[in-house]
DNA sequence: GCGGATCAC
DNA sequence: TATGGTGATCCGC
């Protein structure tokens, strides 16, 4: 672990500081070098670091696909976005500035002649992947063709066979449904495993389990794969990617190990960190790892939303899911194909058919209706617009989507295209099938059955030494108190670490789930992520109400800061995060395809429970607003009323007097959720006639024991008929919302 | 709700 | 000569 960490913090790190190595940072902007070597300057995906590409001529791969691109439209448009990307960078700099001054301070062995040979899935178009040898000249995934041979003269170019590798892919699934049998399938070539049971029962090691699957990978197909280990997915991940080809990689199951891990990793490791992300926290923070997100805490707080702030701190805190997967219905269905920028609108009608067709049938495939329909168009300079409509009515059906596409198109011609493209969106009937984030949250919360106060066997509490214990270059939170004020800043760490293992799979090879032929034809996989092999069997409950799964550490983080803002007003800002032990103990695996590795994640899970920020204040307080939005302010205030005459009240300003739920004062917004649920009980019951909820005198104590164990159970199903005096909160809003 | 953008694979 | 397709999500209107 020590040598690939250090490796890599010198790699992204150093080459903001050294002259010699800022050559290769493309974005640094004033380099003395510019005009000798202008491809400096070109901002390329393609220099990102990816595995097997140790050793690569940086410069080289720089130069020629600077050289290979520029002048091009595809080099202009890349240009353009750039602007704005510099743009947003100037305008978060500024912010920065005023902040600060306020003082806030699978082919080789069937084809043995190709072995040990560089090769490229795909065309000179566009390639899908490389194997190991091409990945030396630096030929990677969605590099253009004609760019990777230029890299690689002896580059062999073959052809996808989505069949071969559905097949491969369906074996792998074999050994891992062995192992769980609720494995997440992520791609054709990548999976998350919990082998937490597995190793508990036969008392081996993340390790061990994670041999056994690449073998047992291996057995099966000749394909070697990667793996990586650790307590969630979001470390299995970066674990799989440390020893690929075939290896794997096991972070230990211990705070100390984590947090020296997620310190010193990179952000770009983080699976949702891309390319713009890193560079807005790299130079406008100077952030290059992950240890810096906390320690530049207060600046991410300032300068970004609550959503990024939260995801950007759960990182820090290696904080990542491994709670049972997820079945997420779909959410928009579309197609788009490219073509030769033409603007023959002939054409254009030709095409937009071809598609309509093409939708309209995937549609009645899955038995979809939808109400929006996106037309998106890609200009032959490479710009992207989309154009949308949501209908009164749900469509399906190609004449339906023809009509409406062919309108929104007209509005836009003449223009030269050199991609058109078809999506609906907005089902008939998702409202019943999912939750939003914020009230999975709630369930979430609702799930515990102790108070984030009171859960037992809090092991270790320290003032935020703790924080202050990982590597940072910046001042201490601290110093920023003594230097102002007006600022109130406090920062406990309650640690406790819980066994969640997770391993992930990913393949080595394979990556890109379509390919364009060079004859224009598209093939396309079926998203293996809805595969239903992987559904269905989420039934079962992990957890039982009133068990604890865990004795251990808890650890709970709570960054609070109150004081007065640039502009005088008063702000008061707190994120708390807590590591519960109510966490069954669970082992989750990452697996990688030509080639698989295993990772052990470190097993504690946590969750975010609430963050108030400047901007979550307004958002809490416009939160019963929805249903002013939903149903006229008369509804509003006749529902505030009825919640008021219900007795409803927080008994000792925690306990919830309907249902004896404990949520601190603190805890706002899960508060508002908590009095929305109830008040929405309410409205439903006052308005009978929905037909959706039918009359009964459930107490409110046993609505929500159902609505736990049903969440708990980790489905997300349609709801069924027994079920329909259990109609989840946001269906309620939704449906009134929505309806015609 | 719309449109632009980012991200993953 | 030449830079993909599908789906999700977020932000700022």
């Amino acid at each position: 672990m020590q040598p690939h960490h250090s490796r890599a913090a010198s790699c992204d790190g150093d080459a903001i500081r050294h002259d010699d190595e800022a050559a290769f940072n493309c974005h640094q902007k004033q380099s003395p070098h510019k005009d000798d070597k202008p491809w400096h300057s070109y901002d390329t995906v393609f220099l990102n670091a990816k595995a097997g590409m140790d050793g690569v001529d940086k410069e080289k791969v720089q130069k020629v696909v600077y050289e290979m691109s520029k002048g091009s439209r595809y080099f202009e448009n890349e240009k353009r976005k750039e602007a704005v990307v510099e743009q947003r960078i100037d305008r978060l700099r500024s912010q920065a500035c005023l902040i600060t001054a306020a003082g806030l301070a699978s082919l080789e062995k069937e084809n043995p002649s190709l072995k040990g040979k560089p090769m490229a899935v795909g065309g000179l178009s566009m390639i899908c992947t490389a194997n190991y040898e091409a990945r030396k000249f630096g030929v990677r995934a969605a590099m253009p063709g004609f760019i990777a041979r230029k890299l690689c003269q002896d580059l062999i170019f073959v052809r996808p066979d989505f069949e071969k590798y559905s097949k491969y892919s369906e074996l792998t699934r074999q050994v891992f449904r062995e192992y769980d049998e609720r494995f997440i399938a992520r791609s054709m070539d990548e999976a998350y495993l919990d082998v937490t049971d597995i190793c508990r029962e036969r008392t081996i090691s993340g390790a061990q389990v994670a041999e056994e699957i690449r073998h047992h990978v291996y057995e099966k197909t000749k394909l070697t794969c990667s793996a990586g280990v650790g307590p969630n997915r979001l470390l299995a991940k970066v674990c799989s990617d440390i020893n690929k080809p075939n290896g794997q990689y096991v972070l230990p199951n211990e705070r100390s190990a984590i947090m020296n891990f997620i310190s010193a990793l990179p952000i770009r490791k983080v699976s949702g960190i891309g390319k713009v992300t890193e560079r807005m926290l790299k130079d406008v923070l100077g952030i290059s790892t992950c240890g810096d997100l906390l320690q530049n805490r207060y600046m991410i707080s300032a300068l970004f939303s609550p959503i990024s702030r939260d995801f950007f701190f759960s990182v820090g805190l290696a904080i990542g899911g491994s709670e049972p997967p997820q079945d997420e219905p779909r959410k928009s269905l579309s197609n788009e194909r490219t073509f030769m920028a033409t603007t023959d609108e002939s054409f254009f009608s030709k095409k937009l058919e071809e598609l309509a067709e093409a939708l309209a049938v995937d549609m009645a495939k899955e038995g979809l209706q939808g109400r929006t329909l996106t037309l998106k168009l890609k200009t032959a300079s490479f710009e992207v617009r989309t154009r949308a409509v949501s209908l009164h009515q749900y469509i399906f059906s190609k004449s339906d989507i023809l009509l409406h596409a062919s309108k929104l198109l007209k509005a836009e011609v003449p223009l030269s295209l050199r991609l058109i493209g078809l999506r609906l969106a907005n089902f008939k009937g998702e409202m019943f099938a999912c939750l939003s984030p914020s009230q999975r949250t709630l369930a979430s919360y609702l799930n515990q059955n102790t108070s984030p106060y009171k859960t037992p066997g809090v092991t270790d509490i320290c003032e935020y030494e703790t924080m202050n214990s990982m590597p940072h270059r910046e001042s201490s939170p601290k110093s920023i108190d003594q230097d102002n004020e007006n600022e109130d800043l406090r920062l406990s760490f309650k640690a406790h670490v819980g066994r969640r293992l997770n391993l992930s799979y990913k393949s080595d090879g394979l990556q890109n789930p379509n390919y364009k032929h060079e004859d224009g034809q598209v093939v396309t996989s079926k998203r293996l992520d809805r595969d239903p092999l992987t559904h269905g069997t989420l039934q079962q409950s992990l957890l039982k109400p009133g068990e604890t799964y865990l004795a251990g550490e808890e650890a709970s983080i709570v960054l609070q800061r109150r004081g007065i803002d640039s502009c005088g007003s008063h702000f008061e800002s707190k994120l708390c995060a807590s590591w519960d032990s109510m966490e069954k103990p669970s082992t989750s695996l990452n697996v990688d395809a030509l080639t698989c590795k295993a990772e052990s994640e470190m097993g504690f899970r946590s969750s975010l429970l609430d963050s108030i920020g400047i901007e979550d204040q307004v958002a809490a307080e416009s939160s019963t607003s929805i249903l002013q939005i939903d149903r006229s302010t008369h509804v509003k205030s006749e529902a505030t009323n009825l919640l008021q005459t219900s007795s409803f009240t927080w008994i000792e300003d925690f306990r919830c007097s309907v249902c004896g739920i404990e949520v601190p004062a603190e805890l706002i917004s899960i508060r508002q959720e908590h009095e929305d649920y109830h008040l929405a009980q309410l409205l439903q019951e006052e308005s009978g006639g929905m037909g959706l909820w039918s009359n009964h005198n459930d107490s409110f104590q046993k609505q929500i024991g159902k609505r736990c164990l049903r969440e708990e159970s980790g489905t997300r199903r349609k709801l069924s008929k027994k079920d329909a005096n259990c109609l989840p909160i946001d269906a309620y809003f939704v449906k009134n919302r929505f309806s015609p």
